[in-house]
DNA sequence: CGAATACATGAACACACGCTCATATATTTG
DNA sequence: CAAATATATGAGCGTGTGTTCATGTATTCG
């Protein structure tokens, strides 16, 4: 883990002890955790709301393969050219994909590895669970 | 990676190589890729989408470390015991958090340690990259 | 029993989100 | 240059989300 990442955890102990709150919970505080700071709270949702939204998921399987420019994916996914260049703006702002311009057309691509791992990652623990 | 997560993936290979969509794209459909099938992928989001809220998150921070009843989570973010259980039912719904009565007090706790893995593996990306 | 406590839930409201449609910009092509 | 192509973007509309408030249910306590 980076010294940036031990920061962002800062009173946020992630053990997965399983402590019991034995002490009842009024008579003093005891352990009293402090949640993750609101502002990393609401950068982390940001990161999660750019990922929970199935035409955005379906556009990043395809970049996931290959780069592909606009139309390319808007084809692919059965919506228009208008409605993807929307969602590959919230991708951008999220830093999810980055681009490259090649005479008319913007190649869309994974902005890096990261975003592979964690598809895969949930891809697998949406597998492995329930349905 | 299990078979029913290979199963998940069929048509969606994610290998991170970077083959250039050389051809033009309205010659002929070489690479005909498929994108993540649109129920997996509405499956997929909505999983995101109980990660994609600050307050959740805040929650599902302090529920790394220890289980906690309902009351003391909302007295440690600073909200009403109604938004606090309001957003437990979200996480419910999306089987994060399992929970144990013990008299009137309700108490929560993840519902595996896949998600404090993602939640940390989150926190190092966001960390590590740009802010 | 009745009061208090801990939690759940439905309604309602403000806000954000995703798509469509119209339009704008940049590039290539004839 | 004008037309066509590829993409971006703003407005608008329908829909979903998160909170508050009022109310309901279950449990403990006096």
């Amino acid at each position: 883990m980076t010294d940036k990442a031990k920061k962002l955890q800062v009173n946020t102990p992630l053990a997965t002890n399983e402590l019991l709150c034995e002490l009842h919970h009024h008579d003093q505080e005891t352990e009293q955790m402090e949640p993750l700071a609101l502002r990393d709270a609401q950068r982390m949702a940001e990161f999660f709301t750019a990922l929970a939204d199935p035409t955005r998921l379906r556009l990043i399987s395809l970049l996931a393969a290959k780069r592909c420019c606009v139309c390319d994916l808007a084809e692919k996914v059965g919506m228009t050219d208008s409605a993807i260049s929307h969602q590959l703006r919230t991708l951008r702002a999220a830093r999810l994909v980055s681009y490259e311009k090649e005479g008319r057309q913007v190649f869309y691509q994974l902005h890096d590895h990261h975003v592979v791992e964690l598809y895969r990652t949930v891809s697998e623990h949406l597998a492995e669970k329930h349905s």
